[in-house]
DNA sequence: GCATGATAAATGAC
DNA sequence: GTCATTTATCATGC
């Protein structure tokens, strides 16, 4: 899987981060990332608890209830998704090896 | 069991350490010896995070942050990059 | 006080 | 849909 930002680059000419500029023109810049409120982060848990894929009906209700866009709901669902197979991958590796006072 | 779970998670970076200097080493070796491409492949991953004793996963947050911060503030890392710039250029050598 | 590692929103490839 | 990322924010180290 090549890296996305890297994917149309013909040759090898040009800085290291140089497709950052053409990605998006002057008007269609990123949306900042904003910190979700806790009240909106226990609604989305507690409807992630009941069920982890939401139809397009549930999601435009929990929308408008906590006051986010269906695509918000729709991106956190994704990532709360793949926070929880993380989250089931980390048991595997390091089960616990903490208080590994490790001095250079 | 997801509270505990989810617990053990959240204190994933609240007890973060420092890695060590010799992985610190290895990682920047290899960012500024491609510093064309700074995306190493999932198999570099894996021998990276061998040789730095870290998991794979924090390989990738290592990229990430090293990739986001060198490219906000090239001037800081100049310094940085002329150093294993000329390491990797005495290895050549020899 | 910033440097650093990990996580939380947001994008895009596939 | 997954998943590797970008970006901002968080929590800690020193």
């Amino acid at each position: 899987h090549t890296s996305p930002y890297h994917y149309h680059h013909g040759g090898l000419t040009g800085p290291p981060f140089s497709t950052d500029v053409a990605r998006h023109g002057v008007l269609n810049q990123r949306r900042r990332r904003r910190p979700y409120t806790k009240f909106q982060l226990a609604e989305l848990e507690r409807e992630f608890t009941a069920n982890e894929f939401i139809s397009r009906e549930m999601r435009e209700e929990i929308a408008t209830r906590v006051g986010l866009n269906d695509r918000q709901v729709k991106i956190w669902f994704q990532n709360r998704r793949m926070k929880k197979k993380r989250m089931l991958h980390r048991g595997e590796h390091s089960i616990e090896e903490d208080e590994h006072v490790g001095l250079n | 069991a997801v509270m505990i779970l989810r617990s053990r998670f959240l204190d994933a970076r609240r007890k973060r350490r420092n890695f060590s200097k010799q992985a610190t080493e290895v990682l920047n070796e290899y960012f500024y010896s491609h510093l064309s491409n700074p995306y190493p492949s999932e198999e570099a991953k894996e021998e990276l995070a061998r040789k730095c004793t870290i998991t794979v996963s924090q390989v990738s947050n290592w990229f990430g942050n090293k990739r986001i911060r060198y490219k906000k503030n090239i001037g800081k890392f100049q310094e940085e990059a002329n150093l294993y710039a000329a390491k990797t250029a005495q290895a050549a050598v020899s």
